[in-house]
This record gives structure tokens, C-alpha cells and sequence, in this order.
DNA sequence: TGCTAATGAGATGTAAAAAG
DNA sequence: CTTTTTACATCTCATTAGCA
């Protein structure tokens, strides 16, 4: 079967990455990291012998084993993500899912975008807008200095900003009375 | 030999399980664990449709295996469990099947539920409400009371209780100057 | 090259299974 | 039934690697 969803460009790589959280394979990885410099980069082994089991036939229009997926996430969709995100940081399966839906993304990227944008707020991580300061992006769209989200006028954005970035905004001087 | 590992808690048995659960048969039952439709949750609980597509000619293989299938409990659900708890944490076979049938599970997923849930509480850790009732995880981490948020210092909670739950904040009684 | 999506290890919680 | 163990799901944190 070609594994690759009707609905939406979901491929078998994708699919797999969904279950990449638990597969804690090895003894030989556990021993090195907790031995070893564990600068020694091991080669993201594909499973060969999983994926030769299946009718070859079928599949092998499409992926590269040895390359790792990285799924673009366009303006829109960040937008909807980081608006979801305002909401709730930490969306339950179900939440995830419908989310994933909205976006056209799979539960698993939504689920990582999710996680990661935690770390980076927890790290106090906010994306400097650098040269050219809340530039816009397509149709006037007005970036948030603290992270990505788009607004399309001023006063939502200035009410993001004193939902999300209390303090970084205090602390950057914004005056959001 | 029981190895102990001399630099972390890591015991043979341990490395030992993984390797086994893990390295050899696992990755067709994790997908399909992962992957197929929770056939007794499939009205609260639907999975996405580009999920469930795999044909079932891969299912069947190693068909024997060990995957055992785990329920996820929704908020919704555990919210209605902890009350019906409240009431009583020793129903009868009747008051389960009723429980059942209003939380959308099996008798024996809600059976299995209260035996656990008993046994936690024997243990001290009863909850009685879901995830988000305030406690502690990890070592530097505090948890919002109101959602899972994750902070690594009060002042970082203080902050995202005060911009994300004033008004909950506010009738809980927590002080947010 | 910088940002960030993806990966992996380790920790935690708990549903399900096994043991008693 | 209770107690204990196993297996799975998800989180954090640190890294790695892909793309504009």
C-alpha cells in the first residue's frame, strides 16, 4: 500500500515520525549516551527490513530513507497555530487533533510545533523581529516582535501582546496600558 | 549478572526490557497500536481518517504479538469518573455498566479504571480531579493549577496565571498582586 | 547561516495485565 | 478483590539537521 493519505499530503516517512516517540530502541544508544562523549553520530538507521517486508512494488515512488522530513509550516498556518496556542499551550489529543485538521498538518507536527514552541517560551525565547521591524508578510499582516503571530490590525496585536508577553513587553519598554 | 549501571539508575532489567519490547518485533505493533482505530472509543474518540488506512495486510502480520491496546481516557470522561468516584469508589456491577454507558467505555475499561484509582488513593495519590489540579512535577518545575503549563520559576507561573487565568485565578484566591 | 522542525533519551503517569 | 509489573503515551530537554 502506498501509505499516503486521500486527504491530504501525508506520506509513509510522516507516518512513521508520528511513532518516533516511542520507539526507544537499544541497548547499544542507552550504553554510548550514558558512557560515552556521545559525539559519535550515529546514522539514523532506516528500517529496512520492516519496510522490505511489504510488496516493494507499491511504494518506492517516494521516499528518501536517509533523509529526515522536515515539514514546512506556512504563515497560515502559524498563524492558526499560534492562535490556538494563545488559547490553551497544552491541548489535549482530541484538542490536537481537530487542530492538526484545521492547520492540514498531521497530529504528530502539530503535536512537536506545540512542544517546541513550550521550550521556547519556557526559554523565554521570542523571535527579535530584526531589520525592519513588524514587517509585514502577504496581505498586511503585522508580526508580534515577542513570536510569530500575525495580526491584521495594530490594536489585536497590541491586545496578543498584553494577553502573551506581559512581561517581555514591560521589560522591552512597550507601552501597552 | 544484574548489571547496575555505575553512573544512573539504570538496572539490566530495565535495558533489558527495552531491548526486548522494543528492538525486534515492534515497530509493525507500535504502528498499528498506534494507528488503529480504538474500536471501542470510536465515538468520542475518532481517529483521523488518514490514520486508520493501513491495509490489512500489514495488520495481520505477527498478528500474534504482544500490543496490548490502551485506552485513553479523555478530561470529558475522567471528569465524569471522578465524580461518579466521589459518590462511590466501589460501585456495583450495575452502577459500572451505567458508568460505562455515560462515559462511552467499556465495563471493563471503567472497571479497570476504579481498581486503579482505588489503589491510588490507597497510595496517597488520589486526585480528585483530572490533570491541572495543582502538583508538582520533575525537580525545578512548577505546574499551572489551571492548565499543564510548565514553569521553572513562580515568577514565570505568576506571570502566565496572571495574562492566561485572572478571572479562575481570581476566584481560587490566589494572590497575583 | 539562523531559525526551527525533527529526533532521541530520560522521566512521569497510568491503563492493562499478571501475580497474589 | 488487591498489589505489582508491564507497556504505552506524552512530556521536557538537549541536539541534530533541513530549508529559506
Amino acid at each position: 500500500s502506498p501509505a499516503l493519505c486521500s486527504l491530504c499530503p501525508v506520506s509513509f516517512i510522516q507516518i512513521k515520525n508520528t511513532l518516533s516517540d516511542h520507539s526507544n530502541n537499544s541497548l547499544t544508544s542507552l550504553t554510548q549516551s550514558s558512557l560515552t562523549p556521545l559525539k559519535q553520530n550515529s546514522k539514523l538507521m532506516p528500517e529496512t527490513s520492516f519496510e522490505g517486508q511489504r510488496s516493494s512494488r507499491e511504494v518506492d515512488e517516494e521516499h528518501r530513507r536517509d533523509k529526515r522530513q522536515r515539514t514546512t509550516i506556512t504563515p497560515e498556518q502559524l498563524e492558526v497555530l499560534y492562535q490556538r496556542y494563545s488559547l490553551d499551550s497544552n491541548p489535549t489529543r482530541g484538542v490536537l487533533e481537530s487542530i492538526a485538521r484545521d492547520v492540514g498538518l498531521t497530529r504528530r507536527v502539530v503535536q512537536v510545533w506545540f512542544q517546541n514552541t513550550r521550550a521556547r517560551e519556557r526559554k523565554g525565547q521570542f523571535r527579535s523581529m530584526g531589520p525592519g521591524s513588524s514587517f509585514s508578510l502577504g496581505f498586511n499582516h503585522l508580526r508580534c516582535p515577542f513570536c510569530r503571530a500575525l495580526f491584521k490590525v495594530k490594536s489585536a496585536l497590541d491586545a496578543h501582546m498584553r494577553s502573551r508577553h506581559w512581561a517581555e513587553a514591560e521589560r522591552a519598554g512597550y507601552n501597552l496600558s
